[in-house]
DNA sequence: CGACAATTTGATCTGTCTCAACTATGGTGG
DNA sequence: CCACCATAGTTGAGACAGATCAAATTGTCG
């Protein structure tokens, strides 16, 4: 089990190159951890919070309550993600951020923050390009919800999922856990919590992707993303492809 | 008429404060001035670009191509907005950058923003600000897309801009010029253009906005932002709000 | 074991798409 | 200055993807 800045490094290598003294300028982030039972908010829109939060374990994401009360979900957030690096330069949160299931969390004082990136100027520029990566991120997720059918819209949510947890070590092979239920996975790809279910029951009989509770495993790698228009330059990772 | 250094400095000042030397660093960028055609590419997906591209006058708007070839634009920007401060940090275009209008540009070698932003901390921080602003309109966008009717997404996409367009000056009153395209309406909230034409039939008999060729004029502000489930704190502007 | 949450399935409805035709509109060359 | 052409806007008819509603089943956790 990693340490909770190792788990950040981990991460933020997924898509950066780091030096030693990069690792050791970002071990010195004074972190206070907390524990966050499933299904609950952790900052709220109109909040200003004054400390990034670091995703240790479980999964969390950012969504807005639209009028009339639905909700769409913008991101998800595995461990060593900073979902809230915004609130370094936006003061006032614009979303929510939550938890899916219980997660452990670290809060990171914007100070502390800042203060390393004004030490060290490749950290800023790694900050930097954080935020243009969940940009990017933003921007598919635009498309896939505007111009893909659902059975493509889901099967590329999966494949980014898959994806991301790859990279992490949290992918077995081709099997991983995906602890999202059809509702959520609904407000994400602005679809209903039905035909999620219908949709992923066509990717089973497709034989494309193998469900057992939340454990999902890609059957047909090649095929899947294929059929889910995934091309996953929009990551904007540095390591090898997925095997097929 | 403004000078492309005053126009760029314009819109950043809607959402950040500078000081005098701020403005005077930025006066000091050096720009190549463009014309380019309308509905041309500026910089397209896979490439690499070195400059920066600010556009000073027409609109411009940022696109995806799904498989199947269908088009999703994921941005538009106006004078003053630079729409690709994200090759600053990621080297590899995920998207493409094209003119709706006619348009001047201008392109600013990324090696100038840099080295602007290591002798001006203040500067890092107004860009890194306008980055995450970026990204907050993006996930607006997925909102939208994702969860709003078609009546709500069309007319939260006229507030968006008519504001935009307003607090750079753009718009005379409730009246401003939207030189877009039904099909390109589609192409941004993943609607039919066909579809497009008899929403905007429904905003002009509901009394909400009057259209005359390309130039709108907002009829009932309140009651379209009603309508759209318009809460324009995601732009995170400075200024005041748009009188009613 | 009981209770609540999540999944599954069926039936029906509807918002939006597609296709197709027709009508402005604006720009261009003769 | 007009005739022409391309582009954009408009309208109608019909089709369909995905929503909604409702109920049954399964899973999960205290």
């Amino acid at each position: 089990m990693l340490s909770p800045h190792e788990i950040i490094i981990r991460q933020i290598e997924t898509a950066n190159r780091l030096d030693g003294g990069d690792r050791d300028a970002l071990r010195g982030l004074p972190l206070r951890l907390r524990t966050i039972s499933g299904n609950r908010d952790i900052f709220r829109e109109g909040h200003r919070p004054t400390e990034c939060c670091a995703i240790l374990s479980g999964v969390g994401c950012r969504y807005k309550i639209v009028g009339g009360g639905r909700r769409q979900i913008v991101s998800f957030h595995f461990p060593g993600d900073m979902p809230d690096s915004q609130s370094l330069f936006l003061e006032k949160m614009d979303h929510n951020l939550g938890t899916i299931t219980p997660a452990k969390v670290a809060l990171i004082p914007h100070a502390a923050i800042i203060a390393v990136m004004d030490q060290r100027r490749s950290l800023a520029t790694v900050f930097a390009r954080q935020g243009q990566i969940e940009g990017s991120i933003f921007r598919e997720w635009v498309a896939n919800i505007g111009r893909r059918s659902a059975l493509a819209r889901v099967a590329h949510l999966i494949c980014e999922c898959f994806e991301r947890m790859h990279t992490i070590g949290l992918a077995d092979n081709a099997t991983f856990e995906l602890p999202i239920t059809h509702a959520e996975l609904g407000d994400a790809t602005g679809l209903s919590n039905v035909h999620i279910n219908r949709t992923m029951r066509t990717l089973r009989g497709d034989n494309l992707v193998k469900t057992v509770g939340k454990v999902h495993t890609i059957c047909d790698w090649t095929r899947l993303r294929e059929l889910a228009d995934y091309r996953p330059d929009y990551l904007h990772l540095l390591g090898k492809d997925i095997e097929t």
